[in-house]
DNA sequence: TGACGAAACGAACGATCGTGCTATTCTCGC
DNA sequence: GCGAGAATAGCACGATCGTTCGTTTCGTCA
C-alpha cells in the first residue's frame, strides 16, 4: 500500500474514533489533524472537503461494522444459529464500545433531518443493514427454525429496536442490566418467531 | 408574564425547533438570534452561556413531551388503556414530527459520550421516562390486565426500543410501513405481557 | 412625568471553522 | 542517485463560533 493510502487509513481510523464521541458534525479537521499529528492542510488534501471526509469516515465505520458483526455471523450455519450469532456479535460490539456500529446510530440521528449526500448514504446503509438482517432471518424460515409466515422485515425492525434500546441503556445510562434486557427481548423475538 | 419571560419562551420554542433539525450541539446562538429576529447579544443575555441555553432548550422539549404524551396518557383509566394511550400519543408525536420527543432521542445519542451537565440532565430525564413507563405498566399488573410476574422495567426498555426503531424508520428512511411495524411490535409486547 | 431597572442592541474580542494557495519535503520508478 | 510526482507543511482568507462590554431603548411604577 502506498504512503498516501496508509496515512489516509490512519486518518480515517482516528476519525471514526473521534466521531464516535462528538458525532460526524462535531468532527473538525483541526482536531483530527492534531490527533493524527498532521497539519490541517496536509490532512485536508486527502479529502478535498469536509463532506467528503464525513462520507469516508462513514465508509470506514461501515466496513468495521461489517467485519466485526455481519461477516462473522454469515460464517455460521444457516438459520437460528446465524441469527443468534448476528445478535451476539452486534451486542459484543456495543459492549466493547467498538466505534463502528455506535457511530452509525449516532450519525443516523444526527443527519435524519439534514438533507444531503451524508444523509443519502446513511439511508442506503440502513436499508442494506435491514436487508441483511431480513435475509439472515429468512435462512431460519427455509431451515424450518422459524414459522413460514414470520415477517423478516418486521423481525429486522424489531431487532434494530432491541439494539437501539441497548445502546441507549448501555452508553447513556450505564445501566448494568442493559445486556440482560437486550437478551430477554431477543429471546422473546425468537420464541415468537418459532411458535 | 413579564416581557423578558415572554421573549425567553419564544426563544426556547424556536430553539427546540432548530435543535430538532441540527441537534443541540449544532444549535448556534447566531442562527437562533436570526431566527427570532433578535441580536446575538440580546439573546445571549437571557442565558449567560451556551450550555445554559442547551439545558433550557432541553427543559422546554421535556415539558412539551410531557404535555403531549405523558400527561394525556395519565388521564386515561389505569391498566392497559393507559399503556395503550401512552403508546398512541407517543407514536402520534413522532408521526406529526413534534420536536419534543424527537429532540430527546437526538440529544441522547449526541451527548452519550460527552460528559458534562447536559449529559447528566439527559440521564436524569431518561431515567424519569423509564420510571414513568414502568409505573404506567404496573397499573396494568395491579388491574389484572397483565401477568403478575411481568417485568415493568423490561417492558419500559422494550417499548423504548420499539419507539426508537420507529423514529429511525420514520425519519431517516421515510418508511411508510414504519407505523405498522411499530404497532405490530407493540401488540406483541402486550400479548406477551398478558399470557 | 420622571426615574429606575430590565431588556435589547452594536461592536468587538480571540478562537476556530472549512478552504484555498504556494512552497517544501518525501517516495519511488528509472 | 536522480528526477517526477505525490504527500505534507505553512500561511492566510473570510466566516462564524461563544462571549464581553458599554450603550441605548423600553416597560413600569411612584
Amino acid at each position: 500500500m502506498s504512503k498516501g493510502a496508509l496515512t489516509r487509513q490512519a486518518i480515517l481510523h482516528h476519525g471514526v474514533e473521534i466521531a464516535y464521541h462528538v458525532g460526524l458534525g462535531g468532527l473538525s479537521i483541526g482536531t483530527l489533524a492534531a490527533g493524527t499529528g498532521m497539519s490541517k492542510s496536509g490532512l485536508f488534501a486527502h479529502f478535498g472537503s469536509k463532506e467528503s471526509l464525513q462520507l469516508d469516515v462513514l465508509a470506514q465505520a461501515r466496513s468495521e461494522f461489517v467485519d466485526t458483526v455481519i461477516r462473522p455471523a454469515l460464517s455460521m450455519p444457516r438459520g437460528e444459529p446465524r441469527v443468534r450469532a448476528l445478535f451476539e456479535k452486534w451486542l459484543a460490539s456495543g459492549r466493547a464500545r467498538l466505534p463502528g456500529g455506535c457511530l452509525f446510530v449516532k450519525a443516523a440521528t444526527e443527519f435524519d433531518e439534514q438533507a444531503g449526500p451524508v444523509r443519502d448514504q446513511l439511508v442506503r446503509d440502513h436499508r442494506d443493514l435491514y436487508e441483511s438482517i431480513a435475509q439472515i432471518f429468512r435462512t431460519g424460515i427455509s431451515e424450518g427454525h422459524f414459522r413460514a409466515d414470520a415477517d423478516p422485515e418486521q423481525f429486522a425492525a424489531d431487532l434494530d429496536g432491541v439494539m437501539l434500546a441497548f445502546y441507549h441503556a448501555n452508553r447513556l445510562l450505564d445501566d448494568p442490566a442493559a445486556e440482560t434486557r437486550a437478551r430477554n427481548a431477543f429471546e422473546a423475538l425468537l420464541s415468537a418467531a418459532r411458535a
